[in-house]
RNA sequence: GGUCCCGUCGUCUAGUGGCCCAGGACGCCGCCCUCUCAAGGCGGUAACGCCGGUUCGACUCCGGUCGGGACUACCA
């Protein structure tokens, strides 16, 4: 336990931050990234701290904005269970958790960075820029044209009136640091351009903020998207400027990101990257949590299939896979079919009453006639769904109140044909007369009354279809002796009547 | 263009020089079970990108090559 990969020499004093982009819903692999930076806290017993980059983003900024980036942040984590030691609700210690309420903190170093040299002040205008990139040989970044002004170039620019941005003095040389995951990395400052800290109207910029607020935060471990390795140099040499130690400073581990179908990072333009849709899509959040961890990270049993327990108990930085892995919406959905069946009957139960109030077939609160509808119906389709969303449909018949039950039109006119006839009545009948209304007694009058019954006797099978959609409405569904001992003799003796007398002749 | 990262079945992965003519899972195909639809059980399909090198021995180490991706902002 001494390796940086579990953590062992950080043993009690790991600190994982997440931030999460903004721009209100949290997607799937950003997820993915704080589902291991979380794992990782958790086994380490180190700390999980949730802060929030609401300076200057995409949504100008707003209070609005803000909140609803605080809410999504708050709603996707609390669903997948991954819950925060520090950030925006409760405080901490290293706070506050708000970039928006750290703008003092970050003028205070881009102060000192001006006083120390580190940084300087740049009356390029965008156009200019823009120009020289034009005419220069190829290369992009900034050409360092104000690190040298002169006291008088400075004046004329000034007077022109000209706003300038305060940029980062990138050092000569290069630097070299340890990517837990990708190894030893070597980069030439060639190739990092002088970054801007802050804008002119003193509104600072994420490589300003990221680093501050990892080194004052006294994050130990940067665990984030492979998309951010490029900036971790800058981010040393923001560090050095600080005046943080060398064996202070965090360590990275970069991973890789998620994939669509077409090879491409994930992003909004893919379907399957909104993760609040999981959870109105039928999901639970215990599938997620499993098949995102599973996408790079796998316990040492070798098992697909494992808990957030497992996952915090086993997880190991060590073995997480460094190439990107490719969001399979399909094997998605046969996990949560996996965990629903893994579900206790009791809790099963629980979870579907916001899909049937959803779809209105309760309302909240329960009535003491639903509840033990639900009860009761629940473990008859607990093992035949793989979304929740699938609840309403297969529990229909049951919850419907009788004067609003027709059997769907599709079905009944493919099997309540002028054949159905015979097997509707010569089930009626025998239902009618049976003395015990139980699943078993039902099952066994069926049998004998569609087999052995009037007529030119049909299979079982093209018997019994017509008494089920008579009875629950639908060709597909829970076993049909359990869901009529359910509905009781009454409803299923109606429903049979009305489809005898809605029959074709 | 430049800098960097990645490369095992269709997909997710196991594999850290012999245990691998490569194991598991999803998908797909077939069979069994069966009152529908599922679930479950059994079996099958299918991969180390390519070329060299190191080695008695390479999926594992090295070099090259090809392919994919990221970054390259006064966005975060």
């Amino acid at each position: 336990m001494t390796d940086p990969w579990s953590g062992g020499q950080y043993a009690g004093s790991v600190r994982v931050r997440f931030a999460p982009s903004p721009g209100g819903h949290l997607h799937v692999d950003e997820l993915r990234t704080a589902l291991f930076g979380w794992a990782f806290a958790r086994h380490t017993g180190g700390a999980f701290v949730l802060s929030i980059d609401d300076v200057d983003g995409p949504g100008d900024g707003t209070a609005e904005v803000a909140e609803e980036h605080v809410a999504a942040a708050r709603e996707a984590l609390h669903w997948l269970g991954l819950n925060w030691d520090e950030g925006p609700d409760q405080g901490g210690p290293y706070g506050p958790y708000r970039q928006s309420e750290r703008i003092e903190l970050y003028h205070q170093w881009a102060q000192r960075f001006l006083d120390t040299g580190y940084a300087y002040w740049c009356y390029c205008s965008p156009e200019e820029l823009a120009a020289r990139h034009e005419s220069g040989a190829g290369t992009s970044d900034y050409d360092r044209y104000c690190r040298t002004l002169t006291p008088d170039q400075v004046q004329a620019y000034l007077a022109e009136g000209r706003q300038p941005v305060l940029r980062f003095r990138m050092p000569d040389g290069s630097t070299t640091f340890t990517d837990l995951l990708g190894g030893e990395l070597t980069v030439d400052h060639q190739a990092v351009p002088d970054f801007v800290l802050m804008h002119a109207d003193g509104r600072p910029l994420h490589g300003l903020t990221s680093a501050v607020d990892d080194a004052t935060m006294r994050i130990s471990h940067v665990i984030r998207d492979t998309s951010q390795l490029p900036a971790t140099p800058r981010e040393l040499a923001v560090y050095r400027a600080m005046g943080l130690p060398e064996d202070q400073f965090p360590v990275f581990a970069h991973v890789a990101g998620l994939v669509g179908e077409d090879g491409e990072k994930l992003s909004r333009h893919h379907a399957v990257t909104a993760i609040d849709r999981y959870r109105r899509d039928g999901f639970v959040p215990e599938a997620l949590d499993n098949y995102l961890a599973s996408l790079g990270w796998s316990p040492e049993d070798g098992r697909a299939e494992f808990t957030v327990d497992d996952l915090v108990g086993g997880f190991d930085l060590a073995r997480v896979r460094t190439s990107a892995a490719e969001f399979d919406p399909a094997e998605l959905e046969t996990l949560n079919g996996t965990k629903i069946r893994a579900l206790t009957p009791a809790d099963f139960a629980r979870r579907i009453v916001p899909f049937l109030a959803q779809s209105g077939l309760v309302t909240e609160p329960l009535s003491s006639d639903q509840m033990w509808f639900i009860r009761d119906g629940a473990p008859l389709i607990q093992d035949r769904i793989t979304r929740l969303t699938e609840v309403p449909a297969q529990l229909a018949f049951l919850l419907v109140p009788d004067p609003g039950f027709h059997p769907q039109p599709a079905d009944a006119a493919a099997v309540l044909t002028a054949e159905a006839a015979t097997p509707l009545k010569a089930a009626a009948e025998a239902l009618a007369a049976l003395p015990d209304w139980t699943a078993e007694a039902i099952e066994q009058a069926l049998s004998a009354a569609l087999v052995d019954g009037p007529g030119p006797g049909p299979g079982p099978e093209a018997a019994r279809t017509p008494v089920q959609v008579a009875v629950t409405g639908r060709r597909e569904g829970p076993p049909l002796p359990g869901s009529l001992a359910l509905l009781g003799r009454e409803r299923t003796l109606a429903r049979l009547a009305s489809a005898q007398a809605s029959l074709p002749s």
